[in-house]
DNA sequence: TATGTTCCATACGCAAACGTATGGTATTGC
DNA sequence: GCAATACCATACGTTTGCGTATGGAACATA
C-alpha cells in the first residue's frame, strides 16, 4: 500500500539530486555513474528505478515543473487590498526570497531542448498571466496591461540570468519599491 | 608575411564552426571529433592549432566577445538629436535585427563556467553604461537612470532568454514603440 | 633540387560513461 | 517459515571522445 510511495520516494531521491547537480554544473553533466556516487550507491540501484538517461532527464523537467507550485500566486493572494497592493506583497516576497534558485539552470537547459523550453514557457506564462491580471485589475486596457506585465516580469529574468541579483536584502527590497514605483506610479 | 594571417584564419574556422555548434546544441556539445568531422577534417588538423579542447572554449568565449563589436552603438551614435532619439534609434535597429543571436548560448554556457560567465558581464555592462549614459543625459538623476536602464535592458535580455521575441519585424517594432512610450514619457 | 615548414591523416592507448546481465540480500505477503 | 518481490552490487561489452605519436603531402625557400 505504501509501496507505490516509497519507490517514488527513491525515485524522488535521485531526482533531487539530479536537479541539484544540473543546478551546480548543467544538465549536461547529470550523467548516471557520477551521480550514482553522490548518492552512495551504484548505478544498478539507477536502472532499477530509471529505463535508462532520457528518462530521468524527462522526468527532471516534469519534477521541476512540479516543484514550481509559486509560492508567489500564494503570497499574492494572501495579502487584503487590491492589485497594487498584490504586486507590492509580490515585490516583497521575492525580495526576500533566496535568489539561488534552479531557473538559470533550467533555461540554460531549455535552450536546447524543446520540450524543457515548453516546460519552462508553460511557467513564464503562468507567472506573466498573474501580472496581466494584475495590471488589468488596476484599470489598464488588456494591451497595456499585457506590455506592462511583461516590463514587469522580465526584468526579474533578466536580473536573475545576468546574475545581477544583489545579494543583500536589503537592496534588493530598495529595487523593488523602486521597481513598484516605476512601474505602477501612474495607476 | 601573411602566414600568420593565414594560419589565424584557419583557427577562426574552427572557432566559427564551434561558436555555431555551441549555438545550435550548447557548449558541452561542443567536441573535437564531431566539430572535426563538421569540418570535413580529421582531428590531426585541430591539435595543430589548439593545444587542446579547453584551449578551444577560452578561445572561442574570446572569440565571441570580439564579434560583439555592438552595432548598438554605433547606431546610436549615428542618430542625431537627443538621447531620446538615440533610444529611439536603438529600439529601431533592435527590431530590425534577426533575433537569432549566439548571446543565449553564451549566457547557457555562462551559468557554469565563471570566467564565461565574467566575458557576458562585461557585455551586459558596455550595454547598460549605455542606457544610463542616456537616461542621464534625458534629465534623470544618476540613481533613476541606472534603475530605468535596467529595466530597459532587461527587458531585452527577458525577451530573448524567454525565447518570446515575435518572428514579424512588425510586431517587433510595435512593441519597441511601446516600450519606447513607457519609459520615456516622462522625460 | 635539397631542405625545412606547414598542415593534416592515421593509428594508438586511455578514460568515462552507457546499458545489460546476473547474482545477492533483505523484506514482504501468504 | 518460504517463496516472491524489491532493491542494489558487480562484472562485462561497447561507444565516444581525449590526447599523442608518427607519417606524409604540399609548398616555400635557399
Amino acid at each position: 500500500m505504501n509501496k507505490k510511495r516509497d519507490q517514488s520516494q527513491d525515485r524522488d531521491s535521485w531526482l533531487a539530486e539530479a536537479l541539484e547537480l544540473m543546478r551546480e554544473r548543467g544538465v549536461d553533466h547529470v550523467k548516471v555513474e557520477p551521480l550514482a556516487e553522490r548518492l552512495g550507491v551504484t548505478k544498478g540501484s539507477f536502472y532499477w528505478h530509471f529505463k535508462n538517461r532520457d528518462d530521468l532527464l524527462s522526468s527532471l523537467a516534469e519534477f521541476w515543473a512540479r516543484s514550481q507550485t509559486d509560492p508567489v500566486q500564494a503570497a499574492a493572494e494572501a495579502a487584503t487590498g487590491g492589485p497594487l497592493e498584490q504586486m507590492r506583497a509580490i515585490l516583497e516576497f521575492l525580495a526576500r526570497e533566496d535568489p539561488d534558485r534552479y531557473d538559470n539552470a533550467m533555461r540554460a537547459w531549455a535552450q536546447f531542448d524543446a520540450d524543457v523550453a515548453k516546460a519552462v514557457a508553460e511557467i513564464d506564462e503562468r507567472r506573466l498571466a498573474l501580472a496581466r491580471r494584475l495590471f488589468t485589475e488596476a484599470g489598464l486596457s488588456p494591451e497595456d496591461a499585457a506590455f506592462r506585465a511583461r516590463l514587469w516580469y522580465f526584468y526579474d529574468v533578466g536580473e536573475h540570468v545576468t546574475g545581477d541579483t544583489p545579494a543583500s536584502i536589503e537592496v534588493r527590497q530598495q529595487r523593488a519599491a523602486h521597481r513598484f514605483k516605476l512601474l505602477t506610479s501612474d495607476l
